[in-house]
DNA sequence: TTATTTGTCTACTTCATCTATAGAGATTCT
DNA sequence: AGAATCTCTATAGATGAAGTAGACAAATAA
C-alpha cells in the first residue's frame, strides 16, 4: 500500500502537468481540484520542491509549476521520494537496500528471490511510466505541440 | 513493504513445510531456526491457526503442523492474512476494495489504472507461488514420494 | 496425583508513522 | 499599506508495528 501522501503527490503533480501551459498554479486550486487537505498538500509540495520536481513563487500571483518535463518524471520516483522503497522487502531494494536482521542466509533465502521478482515487476511498471504518459496530459502536450507549428 | 509479521509467518510456514514428515514442531524450534522472537511467533501462529493453515497440540510432545498441503498454500494468501491487501491502493483490490475518499472519478482515474497493473503483476507472482514451490520443500517432497514407492 | 512441558489468552508497552491542523512569518504585487 | 501567497515551526490524535510479561489450560510421564 502506498501512503495517501504519495497518492496526493502524484495527483498534484499530474494536475500541474495538465496545467503546464498556464504557468503558476495555486496550492489552494490544486487542493480543491484534487480534494487534498490544503495544509497537508503544502507540506507535500515543499518536499517536492526540495527534490527539485517543482518550483514555487511567493507573494501575489505566486504558485507552483513543474521544474522538470513531465516526460522525465516517473511515477516510481515520485513514490520513492515520498514513501521510500517500492520493493516489498528491504533486502531486494536497489536504492534502499538493507539486510534483513533475522535472515539466516540471504544468498539462499527463497522468500528473497520471490520478492525480487515482485520488486522487478513493480519497478518495470512504475519506473517506465511518466507523468506525460497519462492520457489527459498527453492530449494537452500534443495540442500544445500542434499550436507551435 | 510487507510487515515483519508477514515475513515471519512465511518463514515459519516454510519451516513447517520442510519438516512436514517429522510431525509436530515446537514453537521454540521454529523461533530459534528462523530467528523470530518467540512470543511474537506465538501470536502469529495463533492467527494462522484461526485461518486454518496450521494445527496445534498442547502439552508435552505438542507443537505445530501444517493443516493444508504446501502445494495449496500460496504466498499471496499468507501475506493477505497477515497484512491485508497486496494492491498498492484500496481501489484496485479485489478482496479489500474500498473507494478512495478523495477520488473525483474512479472510472477515469489514471493513477488507478496504473496501480491496477501493479496489483495484477504482483498477484500474478504471489498467487501462483505456493509453499511447495520453494526448492528445499520440493526436494523433500520428492524424496518423500520416492520413499513411498 | 503431581510435576513438567507445551500451547493459549489477556494485557500491556514502546515506538514510529500517518494524516493532518494551527498560526505566525516572509515575500511579492498592486 | 494591504492583500495574496508560499514558508516554517510546532503540535496532536489515531493507528499500527513489533515485541514483552505473566497467568492459565491441557497433555503427558513419573
Amino acid at each position: 500500500m502506498i501512503s495517501k501522501k504519495a497518492k496526493y503527490a502524484l495527483k498534484a503533480l499530474l494536475y500541474l502537468a495538465k496545467q503546464q501551459d498556464r504557468g503558476l498554479v495555486l496550492i489552494s486550486e490544486i487542493a480543491a481540484a484534487e480534494r487534498i487537505p490544503r495544509k497537508f498538500l503544502e507540506a507535500i509540495l515543499v518536499d517536492l520542491k526540495v527534490q527539485q520536481i517543482v518550483q514555487s513563487t511567493r507573494g501575489k500571483n505566486g504558485g507552483y509549476t513543474l521544474v522538470k518535463d513531465p516526460a522525465q518524471i516517473s511515477v516510481g520516483n515520485v513514490i520513492r521520494m515520498v514513501d521510500g522503497p517500492l520493493a516489498p522487502v528491504h533486502c531486494v531494494s536497489h536504492l534502499y537496500y538493507r539486510k534483513c536482521e533475522e535472515c539466516v542466509d540471504e544468498a539462499t533465502c527463497e522468500i528473497r528471490l520471490l520478492m525480487k521478482r515482485v520488486r522487478d515487476a513493480t519497478c518495470d511498471i512504475l519506473d517506465t511510466t511518466f507523468l506525460a504518459d497519462f492520457s489527459k496530459v498527453t492530449a494537452l502536450v500534443v495540442e500544445e505541440e500542434a499550436n507551435q507549428i
